[in-house]
DNA sequence: AAGGGGATCAACCGCAATCCC
DNA sequence: GGGGATTGCGGTTGATCCCCT
């Protein structure tokens, strides 16, 4: 284990990479395939490691990355997805096409960290305001970054992250809502910005083979709209004719039938 | 006009999982 | 089955840009 060895080799080149060093790359894959990097950048002459190819292609070259500004709704959606996962980028990513992991990392840490704490200062400052209360008190409250505490490990592939059952589900009777394909983010969700609405469980590493993300995930959000049901549920009731259920603790629903529905991460995206 | 400081983002680093001989 | 090689990931760095004084 430990450090790659290409790293460490010397004669390599590092730093910005040139107009002509892109071409090969860019030649390169387009003739073999994504893969095997260590074997392209010794094939091709490049003078760089196989991760350094390899990065470059993926946040840079590849031919479906979508530059410029994010939009409102992916802002918003990696706010969201932000919350439920955590420093998991490469997921994140995933669920936003056309945007590498190490872009939306960059956003987050740059633009997102920020305006969280702009916000967070503001609601204290208004909340200090309104009371005469010293706002000792208030310091002690996590900003709406912080609320959704993420406790993690280091990144590994074969590791996933789980929503705790930490509250029993409650008895209520069943709620009806409607979702639609990811695909069509509806305006009205881009709207509801206000983090704090979706009390978040800590998350933690688990084993994929022991768990289902997607059934922790849809009884802890079932259970946030059981409870915000009154100002929450409008933001989900979608122009969709998709039908969901949320009955005795589980989701029920045409597009929920089936048994590899639990394992697709993507159908988290119907309840962002 | 210059330069200082903050913001941005591409690229590197180190760790861990997986692959493969 | 063991161990080195490879790959993938998140954290961090540093070069460059931009704005303000």
């Amino acid at each position: 284990m430990g450090r790659c060895p290409c790293c460490s080799k010397e004669g390599l080149n590092k730093g910005a990479w040139t107009a002509q060093e892109d071409k090969i790359l860019t030649d390169y894959i387009k003739t073999h395939g994504e893969g095997k990097w260590r074997t392209l950048s010794q094939s091709t002459g490049l003078k760089r490691c196989g991760k350094s190819c390899r990065l470059r292609w993926l946040n840079y070259l590849r031919p479906d990355i979508k530059r410029g500004n994010f939009s409102d709704q992916e802002e918003d959606l990696i706010i969201r997805l932000h919350k439920l996962l955590g420093n998991r980028w490469s997921l994140i990513a995933g669920r936003l096409p056309g945007r590498t992991d190490n872009e939306i990392k960059n956003y987050w840490n740059t633009y997102l960290v920020k305006k969280f704490q702009e916000s967070s200062a503001k609601n204290q400052r208004a909340k200090s305001m309104r009371s005469e209360e010293p706002v000792l008190e208030e310091k002690a409250k996590p900003s709406p970054a912080e609320e959704f505490i993420v406790v993690r490990t280091k990144a590994s592939r074969r590791t996933g992250l789980v929503a705790p059952p930490a509250r029993a589900a409650p008895e209520a009777p069943t709620t009806e809502l409607t979702t639609e394909p990811m695909g069509n983010y509806n305006e009205s969700m881009a709207n509801d910005t206000e983090p704090t609405s979706f009390k978040a469980p800590i998350l933690m590493d688990f084993d994929m083979e022991d768990f289902s993300i997607d059934n922790e995930i849809l009884k802890s959000y079932g259970e946030f709209l059981l409870q915000n049901k009154d100002d929450e549920i409008d933001t989900l009731s979608l122009s969709s004719q998709k039908t969901l259920s949320f009955d005795s603790g589980e989701w029920v629903g045409e597009e929920f039938e089936g048994e590899h529905f639990s394992q697709d991460l993507y159908s988290l995206g119907y309840f962002l």
